[in-house]
DNA sequence: TTGTAAGCGTTATCAA
DNA sequence: TTGATAACGCTTACAA
């Protein structure tokens, strides 16, 4: 290349200023010059070096995305959710991945920092006060996303989905289903969002209608297959009295979970109901169909990039609020009911 | 921040050459100066300007990943492959979304010129002419990956996996399994190697072993669920004999398919078997467990990711190759054998 | 071994 | 309305 803003001068016989002008739209250029500066940029196809002009405006015109694992359909669907706003406003995304650890997030902050990147969203899992500390220091503003700050402090900017809400909202419909036995597959103990926020919407719905959470009936697992099945299996062997319905916090794990029952020689719903979280794609093609929460990622990576665009333009913007996109109950074949009149299911 | 190498120089007492010296290791420097430098970078905390670096080194230490859709699993693995090796590297992704439209790419493959990038990994649908043309006079390297140019004029380096060779080797191994009636149902057409390749080695396959392909037999798909489901539908109403098996060129379109042959009566595998392609999450837990064609994208992200690196390094290379990572068959529950002696099911 | 100063390609500030 | 020219923050000859 190495057509620099000088050659497109040189050939239209003006100065880079005009140049410059004329790209920007920055001040009024007679229309004389300010064709001959087009044709001159046509003629010598010119593109502007944004090094050298991030370098003087301070603006990159990058936004900077940290997540655990883009492998994860979850964060491949909020990731495009953040895509389709960012390009409509002609910026550019750099992903980065942390593997959910706490030192490389931290490492992550400051290399987007030297990227000199115009903000950030971050969907961390235990998004602590180092960490909370550390991003109000940045020179670039931070946008949480997916999760929330642990231990409730709420000092930035959040989009999310109420976890324990949604929860509470699916225990709520297997009692509506007339289900009283209700066991309980969690996220990890350190997921704040979806460990602890889960557990405690599912204790709450509990208690509201006085059924009981042995210590038998709650699980936690790391969202896999695997670990649905084994978290199944252990409520199995060590449950006094089975549960009729699970409620597990991943599709993926309600799946493994019905995966054990099945082998267990137990027909599912008819002696077992299951119940997963997030709504994706397994969700709907699993036999039977499952019901479960559904969380529109894409929705929320939109909100959470409108949300940064928003304090990267009120300069002064040090908003902390947390927005909510909804969650939606989805009854499939996965869930009995035991009652003839069932409560209304959509949260 | 605004703490700059200037800053730096003053807190050590040395001059702004020396700091860049010492932050690039690029000529000696004494011990004791060193040391002064390192401790005021520490106390200031200084983080060097990428723009104004690479204005002058002319390198981003950034590269470009262009890709259909992120949600897709498939690109989703894909990426992580890509990140991890650029990640150990230092460099920073950029990953960008273009819907399959081949408007988008060329418009892409200008922003990203603009955005100075170092390198570029490029996924497309049908890479043809106009396409190739463009990116060979980037300022930048390009690797295709995932698909290979069609009219396979073969100009650009290229990680991919054998799509011919893997369907020719799954329809051999239901062959192997006794079928002889195998319908197909395959990618879009306009998708060269995954549409028009994999049909190819589903052509061959059966010609080698004298098998019929009636028009009836052969559908395309954009590999949806729902694209499986009408394929399957259109296969049992139109086809005089009905196959015994279905290879599809996804594990969605499998999953479709066999939900559609559920609706018609048919038992799986009993009265037909099915295939599908990729490997996902969704073959390992669907009922039965689908057998499929293993390609591990992840390795073909970490393959690709290489190999532009070696065409930065060596300036030169102008390498045209195309390397395939291994594919493998995967037997699970959905094939039945009709005979004793199957063949050996590993490609 | 160290420092001075000339770029890199833009935008922004002045004069004209 | 236009054009010089000084930044922006770094790397890298060239001198010392």
């Amino acid at each position: 290349m190495a057509v620099t803003i000088e050659d497109v001068a040189r050939e239209a016989n003006v100065s880079i200023a005009t140049v410059s002008r004329v790209m920007n739209n920055t001040k009024a250029v007679s229309p004389e010059l300010r064709e001959r500066v087009f044709s001159a940029i046509r003629k010598t196809s010119f593109r502007p070096n944004v090094l050298a002009r991030g370098l003087i405006t301070n603006r990159t015109y990058t936004i900077g995305v940290v997540i655990s694992d883009i492998s994860n359909p979850v964060f491949g669907v909020l990731t495009k959710g953040i895509n389709s706003v960012c390009q409509d406003r002609g910026y550019t995304v750099v992903i980065c991945e942390s593997d959910g650890k706490r030192k490389k997030e931290l490492a992550l902050l400051e290399k987007l920092a030297e990227q000199r990147i115009d903000g950030l969203l971050f969907a961390g899992v235990d998004v602590n006060r180092e960490l909370i500390d550390r991003m109000l220091c940045l020179d670039y503003p931070v946008v949480l996303v997916t999760q929330e700050e642990s231990y409730g402090e709420n000092r930035m900017m959040t989009v999310s989905h109420d976890n324990q809400r949604a929860t509470f909202d699916a225990i709520d419909f297997l009692v509506s289903c007339g289900h009283r036995r209700i066991a309980f597959i969690g996220g990890p103990v350190n997921d704040y969002s979806s460990g602890e926020k889960r557990l405690e919407g599912y204790r709450l719905a509990m208690a509201k209608h006085g059924l009981e959470t042995p210590g038998t009936y709650i699980e936690h697992g790391d969202f896999s297959f695997d670990a649905g099945f084994s978290g199944m299996k252990r409520i199995y062997e060590e449950s006094e009295k089975l549960p009729t319905a699970v409620m597990a916090c991943s599709d993926l794990m309600a799946i493994g979970a019905m995966q054990c029952a099945r082998n267990m020689g137990l027909s599912i719903p008819e002696d077992v109901s299951f119940m997963g979280f997030d709504d994706s794609e397994l969700a709907r093609y699993s036999t039977p169909a499952l019901s479960t929460v559904r969380i529109s990622y894409y929705d929320e990576g939109v909100l959470a990039a409108e949300e940064l665009f928003r304090s990267m333009d009120s300069d002064n913007g040090e908003e902390t609020n947390i927005r909510y996109i909804p969650h939606k109950i989805i009854r499939r074949g996965s869930v009995n009911c035991l009652r003839a009149t069932a409560g209304n299911p959509t949260a």
